[in-house]
DNA sequence: GCGACAG
DNA sequence: ATCTTGTCGC
């Protein structure tokens, strides 16, 4: 799949915050056009976890059928972080490999499953909205650990959910997607509403805390990570 | 000012 | 994110 949008790619923090004030106004959360018939996963794994410019990462994309969730195509790609970790700016790191695994693709997902935050980030404007408004394809986001915001611990059972605020505003969503286990933080991306962010997640994860998109494509990163470190 | 801070 | 052994539980 190829991009809807060019992007010039920052070199300071001070780009980066242009670059998302000038993206953020693009979002839309709005229903899915249509129930997804494939659903992609993407993740980034390092070689080295620095959190500098420099790191060397790896990039994956697993393409779903909805509703078998087995895996029909997968995409990766190396390369460099080219941007420090910076918590709000994470974006600037992962989503430049991360496009070169997407337009390695031939079919076509119907929304994108990120790993990170959509609109539950401080500029609202997260990884999962940023990649939504260069690929003009619907996109959640799926944190493992919440960014910011305020919310009540929700019911013990697989479905329970709490709303997540942030100065008053609805941002995020969490969700116990198995019982017993830590509730994960779901958000809009970027094409879709939290309502069909939250219950997309909760179908795509029968049998684990996260999703099974995620899952696999964080298998096929580290693999890719391990290829390039050490073929011994 | 201090601490916290997606991956 | 990544560095890492054993351990509890289904």
């Amino acid at each position: 799949m190829r991009l809807q949008r060019e992007h010039p790619w920052p070199a300071t923090e001070a780009e980066a915050l242009a670059v998302q004030a000038e993206l953020r106004p693009l979002v839309r959360a709005v229903p899915l056009p249509r129930p997804p018939r494939l659903i992609a996963g993407l993740d980034v794994a390092y070689v080295g976890a620095h959190g500098s410019a420099d790191d060397e990462v790896a990039a994956a994309v697993v393409v779903l059928d909805a509703a078998t969730l087995e895996p029909v195509e997968r995409a990766t790609a190396v390369g460099t972080a080219g941007f420090p970790y910076v918590p709000g700016l994470f974006a600037f790191r992962e989503l430049p490999v991360l496009i070169r695994a997407l337009e390695r693709l031939t079919t076509a997902p119907d929304v994108l499953l990120c790993d990170g935050q959509g609109l539950a980030h401080p500029r609202r404007f997260g990884l999962a909205c940023h990649l939504g408004v260069l690929t003009g394809v619907p996109t959640l986001g799926v944190a493992k650990t919440p960014l910011l915001g305020e919310w009540t611990e929700p019911g013990p059972e697989r479905g329970a959910t709490a709303d997540v605020r942030d100065s008053g505003e609805l941002v995020a969503r969490v969700l116990r997607t198995q019982t017993g286990v830590k509730p994960v933080t779901v958000s809009v991306g970027h094409l879709i509403d939290l309502d069909g962010a939250t219950e997309l997640v909760l179908a795509a994860a029968p049998r684990y805390r996260l999703p099974e998109t995620i899952r696999l494509a964080d298998r096929l990163c580290r693999d890719a990570v391990a290829a390039v470190a050490g073929p011994a």
